[in-house]
DNA sequence: AAAACTATCGGGAACTTTCCCGAAACTGAT
DNA sequence: ATCAGTTTCGGGAAAGTTCCCGATAGTTTT
């Protein structure tokens, strides 16, 4: 029958209830509860696991604490045996593991980006600007896209704030009204900088473009070409940067005497789909523009396209201006007159921005000069 | 004097040597060393740290154990406490350390991408479609940019193995002749997939779309337009998708019985200089040829900027086709006939077999079609 | 009422590294 | 030889989870 591993008898073992599918025996002589030793465990089918640096002591004969002086340049350690360690750790190919790291300093090295899209020039240029400073910080970068949309956005931050990421750099969606889910994360003390699509209700960095600037030269030198009838279609008024163009926009009718027409402003998602829709009204209007001032280049040549389809010719009977200076504006025909903005320095400042912000917390905003690009989608022949 | 903490005499204590600036202590009698507890330690400024599984055991005087299994939905427990317990982790907004998880299980959820770039249309696109389907499977993605270099490839490889990525999603430089960093890759048995730019002679899945198929339609079309003295700006040799779509130009020239002019096939790095100067030396060719057949569609429009430049008329004096569809292709002018690919498509399927992949490796190949698209660009209307 | 069982829960190991501190083996000085 | 100091190394705790297994209390069966 069974034989108690205590006394080794039989006589007093009873079964004794069935616990995840395994019998219990007891041993009254004992008064000791057991179970039967699993035959499995035999293949020794050990994970084939990352060198570790126990590994390293093991082979070496040493504990790891001297393995880990050696690896981490301490001091504490003979010069032969250090040299030993690296020889060795080197043979192995061995690769700290980061994630004990982590876990014992609660810092991942990883920062999180959150980006509304990267399909267009803007963001993937100013993802590189800020991932060439970070990696060389020893920073690895993990980067989201909330595809303008409010609900994605909030998940994203859950998603990067859960996988501990040490740092923040975000440009909010167009359609983001609530700014909750972005006070969880300072109220965690986790450094968050904003870049571009800003939040300035909340007290933190920020690294923006003069907009107000870039769009009153914009929409000025629209009216100097003789443009006098002259719309905007603007971003969402959640949108910072919208604002601010938006004002730059009216100042510069105003300096010059034109008229504000409200009809001639309209503020929308950013969608493509919807760019297209608004310049098509535009264009239909009885009394239509004669120039567009369009919040970024990809609105812009939307609504080139849309103007080129219904025939009507630019810059003679309509004069466009974007922001931004994506490389297409340059390759359209024809060429867009935009607003160029120092897109990969908006990257590293944010980035070093956020840097800083690890070290030592503090607010700043960071605002960096735009230029006026004249090209010929603006260049009125007629005026 | 200094009193033993042992026999708390003070008569047999002596000093016995410094360690780290510190005093220590010998006391003869009960054979002890120590040294003086440090007064500091008082200030109990423990950290701002996460809320963890072991404070919700505390606050409700129950084991981790029995909290990991509620919050892990484990079957072995009380409603009631379950109830209680994921009540309360709610109420602290309990968040589960991914690190220590990782740790544990060895396995970060994160997948690397790697790619030459990302400010074209191309590989953001792909980027997508592959986070589409890792993040719906619970991955986090990081993502690397070789800049079409060995060298910075070789370091992200690195960085991303150091970062105990469970996956690699891989697109290789033009300039990548030498695969060991992916052998090594390999060595560690973490699943890979490459994609587009893919690695034949490496033993790991691949996506890639039918590129001799979608070379053949280009030329062909070309040749089907009246254009005769066809031109080819290829890639590299080091990359597959070069000597494919090579292989298609080839074929199709020697189906119609056009002859095949080596003068006319070049190799280039993909750097948008060499497209121009490539592009220009062409053009200025003693028998320039009458159509371009470009690698890709950014080459192609290359060679369009310049031709335009040089007052070239297209299509009637040159033809040009491209391949991938960017969405620039079809904004700029004339528009550019091009081959499209299922670039989201090819993301999803290639993060789709890396799922695979880390279940149970096994080697396969994914061939997405393509389709010809005909535009502006080589329609020749005087053959 | 003893025997066998079920439903819950707790305790510890393990994952890998760093850091703190104690300890041994030396080197000089007295 | 004794004492003080230096150099080098080892042991253990800690970080937050999950998993394995043993251990209760209560419940049903014999």
């Amino acid at each position: 029958m069974i034989k108690c591993p205590k006394c080794l008898q039989i006589d007093f073992v009873q079964k004794a209830g069935i616990t995840r599918g395994k019998q219990r025996y007891f041993c009254k002589d004992c008064d000791y509860h057991f179970t039967l030793p699993t035959p499995s465990a035999t293949t020794e089918n050990k994970r084939h696991h990352q060198v570790t640096i126990m590994d390293i002591a093991h082979q070496l004969g040493i504990s790891k604490s001297t393995v880990s002086r050696a690896l981490r340049g301490h001091s504490d350690i003979h010069e032969g045996t250090r040299k030993m360690i690296l020889d060795l750790a080197q043979q192995l190919e061995y690769q700290p593991n980061p994630l004990a790291n982590a876990l014992l300093k609660s810092r991942t090295n990883i920062v999180g980006i959150l980006v509304p899209e990267f399909r267009h020039y803007f963001f993937p240029t100013m993802i590189m600007g800020a991932q060439e400073v970070l990696s060389k910080a020893g920073y690895n970068v993990m980067i989201c896209q909330s595809d303008e949309s409010y609900e994605t956005e909030m998940a994203n931050v859950k998603a990067l704030m859960s996988s501990r990421v040490d740092g923040l750099l975000v440009s909010v969606t167009a359609q983001t009204n609530n700014f909750d889910h972005f006070r969880a994360v300072l109220r965690k003390e986790v450094p968050m900088v904003f870049f571009n699509r800003v939040c300035p209700e909340l007290e933190t960095p920020q690294v923006i473009v003069d907009d107000y600037e870039g769009a009153f030269q914009a929409v000025e030198h629209l009216i100097k070409q003789g443009y006098r009838r002259i719309a905007h279609l603007a971003g969402p008024n959640s949108l910072l940067v919208s604002r601010l163009r938006l004002n730059g926009y009216r100042d510069a009718l105003q300096k010059h005497g034109l008229p504000l027409d409200p009809d001639l402003i309209i503020h929308y998602d950013l969608s493509e789909e919807k760019a297209r829709i608004y310049a098509n009204y535009l264009l239909s209007l009885p009394q239509p523009p004669d120039a567009i001032f369009a919040i970024n280049d990809p609105t812009a040549i939307e609504i080139m396209l849309v103007a080129k389809s219904r025939g009507v010719k630019i810059p003679q009977e309509l004069g466009i201006v974007g922001f931004s200076n994506d490389p297409v504006s340059a390759i359209i025909e024809p060429s867009l007159t935009t607003i160029e903005q120092p897109v990969w320095e908006m990257g590293r400042q944010a980035a070093k921005l956020l840097l800083e912000q690890m070290e030592h917390p503090h607010n700043v905003i960071h605002t960096l000069p735009t230029r006026l690009i004249i090209r010929n989608s603006s260049v009125n022949l007629s005026p």
